[in-house]
RNA sequence: GUGCCUGUAGCUCAGCUGGAUAGAGCAACGGACUUCUAAUCCGUUGGCCGGGGGUUCGAAUCCCUUCAGGCACGCCA
């Protein structure tokens, strides 16, 4: 639970504040308010472990050149009792801060107390949020859109949970309304046509096309036969529905399993119309003035909340929209479950919806800004260099049933993971299944497996790695291993950053330094063989790199393999 | 036509709330295994941050404008 970052920025904070007060009380400062003193990482290693711009931010105030303000702050800091070793006024005003070398002997040691702890945070605060991703329809296999939304709202589900949230994950299914009807309609069409031959009946126009109606179909016949021929339609496609619907959804469950992914609720459409909550969001919608009768429908009035045109609620022909249901399904969410935040995750060809559902929110008496909702960009398969067109009509569209067979569950969650949700993400199926230093995945595994095989081989020859607190780490001084330990010791850090922004794409990033950064010092020091004492530091060091990685790999639901 | 997303090295992309000399991987080229896994490492080459204005001590980052690509604009979901 420990921040290490956070908390030495957090001395910096405090040296400079009390600084200031100083200054002003010896009055070398004019009074001078402040607000969050800015901490920062420079790019460049001269510029010290941190830096903040504070004496440029009260040049004005202060009507001092920030130069001048920096050395007086500088003149009255107190550093005793922290890791501050020095710190230096530069450039056009910055105050850079050099830290005494303990500090990264000290990240080792939270490391190798917190273990497989190490990571988490507490910035959720316990605090409820449902992250609800993917929510496919029911009606068919799922494809490349979903696979890349399931991996995106898992790991930002993870991410939430590291970070101190309460998290639960969930798949809306939508097993009502009109998709649903013409999932029924195609289904009765190719029963019929199975039965009778394909001139019996011609194929609805916006039908689902899949392969895989026909298979149901086929299924059916071979089960039950042509008892359905004589039945109305109305009953013939309940049935057909009843069959088919419950094997897609459970095919749905079960690839998102192999793709690593657990849902807490499977949340159905069809349950807010039997519960009467579909009924009642609308009658409290109609009783607050939010609702508009035009051309025989009822209107939500969203240019009430400044969305330039209405939405419909409730058709002409007595049946409600999606958008209806969506909104008993956000009350439900906020007012009748309690979430203090919800994450939605939808594909950037919803994105027109993102104003109007947050209207929505906002009309059912509910902060709109308790609702955030991920756009995540398309995605482009390509496969020899082609584009592979993925279109759910042609029904030739490649599942995510396929692509884990292809390549696997490991480089499927980590290459989507490897772009920012904003990003269009060009997936390279030929890369993807390319065991070679071109493919990310293998070069993180590869640093475990490798780090596995050491501790392994060391181990049998009767040493075993010894906790932090026995060794003396201060053996440990190339540059290759001091870099490797900041980097560590960044993790925690990494995973507010990622909390923060919903962003999990940073950590594939991270875990791919940290293999990078445990490579070179694999390649420049020795562990096995070396000084006991030195060796002993250094084992420290590698099993911390390997807690590290198997943290990471973990979150994001990817194998570490000990051996490769 | 209107709105949203994206334009950064040959390719794929980073760049957290504006910071100091714009980064990484791959590709290309040159090196390193009798020693803990060479699926590795070390080095070199590579940039009008799409263009143009503005805001300020300071802009890839914020604002305006323009160009290019993607997507959405239904009593579908």
């Amino acid at each position: 639970m420990t921040n290490i970052i956070e908390d030495l920025r957090e001395q910096v904070r405090n040296t400079v504040k009390k600084a200031l007060e100083a200054a002003i009380e010896k009055g070398e400062l004019p009074q001078a308010a402040i607000g969050e003193i800015t901490v920062e990482t420079p790019k460049e290693k001269e510029h010290g472990e941190f830096s903040t711009n504070i004496a440029m931010q009260l040049a004005r105030q202060v009507k001092k050149a920030p130069v001048q303000t920096a050395s007086v702050l500088i003149g009255n800091m107190d550093i005793t009792g922290t890791y501050i070793e020095k710190a230096e006024c530069a450039g056009p005003g910055f105050i850079n801060f050099y830290l005494k070398q303990s500090w990264l002997y000290d990240a080792l040691k939270v490391i190798d107390r917190e273990r497989e702890d190490y990571g988490r945070i507490n910035i959720g605060q316990g605090k409820k949020v449902m992250v609800e991703f993917v929510s496919a329809n029911p009606t068919g296999p799922l494809h490349m859109g979903n696979a890349r939304g399931g991996a995106l709202g898992d790991c930002i589900a993870s991410v939430l949970q590291a970070a101190g949230y309460d998290v639960t994950r969930e798949f809306y299914v939508n097993d009502a309304g009109n998709q649903i009807e013409k999932f029924g309609i195609s289904l009765e069409a190719r029963y019929i046509q199975l039965l009778k031959g394909m001139d019996a009946v011609a194929f609805p126009e916006d039908g689902y096309q899949g392969e895989d109606i026909i298979d149901h179909m086929k299924n059916y016949v071979a089960e039950f036969g042509d008892k359905l021929l004589e039945a109305t339609p109305e009953d013939r496609r309940r049935e057909l529905i009843n069959y088919a619907l419950p094997k897609n959804i459970e095919r749905i469950r079960k690839g998102l399993e192999t793709y690593g992914i657990h849902y807490d609720v499977w949340f159905s459409e069809k349950s807010l119309y039997e519960s009467g909550e579909l009924a009642d969001v609308l009658k409290y919608l109609r009783e607050h003035g939010l609702v508009v009768e035009k051309e025989g429908a009822e209107w939500f009035k969203a240019t009430e909340f400044g969305i330039d045109k209405d939405e419909v609620l409730v058709r002409n022909n007595g049946l409600t929209t999606y958008f209806a249901s969506d909104i008993a399904y956000h009350k439900n969410k906020f007012q009748k479950r309690g979430f203090d935040r919800v994450i939605n995750l939808w594909g950037a060809d919803h994105h027109g919806h993102v104003a109007r559902m947050k209207a929505a929110v906002q009309a059912i008496g509910t902060d709109p800004d308790k609702l955030d909702i991920v756009l995540f960009q398309l995605v482009r398969l390509y496969k020899n260099g082609e584009v592979a067109r993925m279109s759910k009509r042609t029904g030739r569209a490649i599942s995510l049933d396929d692509l884990l067979e292809d390549v696997g569950r490991d480089a499927a969650r980590f290459i989507f993971n490897t772009k920012a949700s904003g990003s269009h993400l060009d997936f390279d199926l030929d890369l993807a299944v390319k065991q070679s230093n071109e493919n990310p995945v293998y070069y993180v595994q590869y640093a475990h497996a490798r780090i596995c095989s050491m501790l392994r081989l060391i181990e049998s020859e009767g040493t075993k790695v010894p906790s932090a607190d026995e060794v003396d780490l201060m053996k440990l001084t190339a540059p290759e291993e001091l870099e490797l330990i900041r980097k560590l010791a960044e993790y925690p850090d990494e995973i507010r950053i990622s909390a923060q922004t919903l962003e999990p794409s940073r950590l594939t990033r991270y875990v791919e330094d940290v293999a990078s950064l445990f490579h070179s010092f694999y390649n420049a020091c020795r562990v096995k063989g070396e000084e006991e004492s030195l060796m002993k530091a250094r084992l420290v060091l590698v099993s911390s790199a390997r807690t590290v990685i198997k943290n990471v790999l973990d979150l994001i639901s990817i194998s570490a393999p000990e051996r490769m």
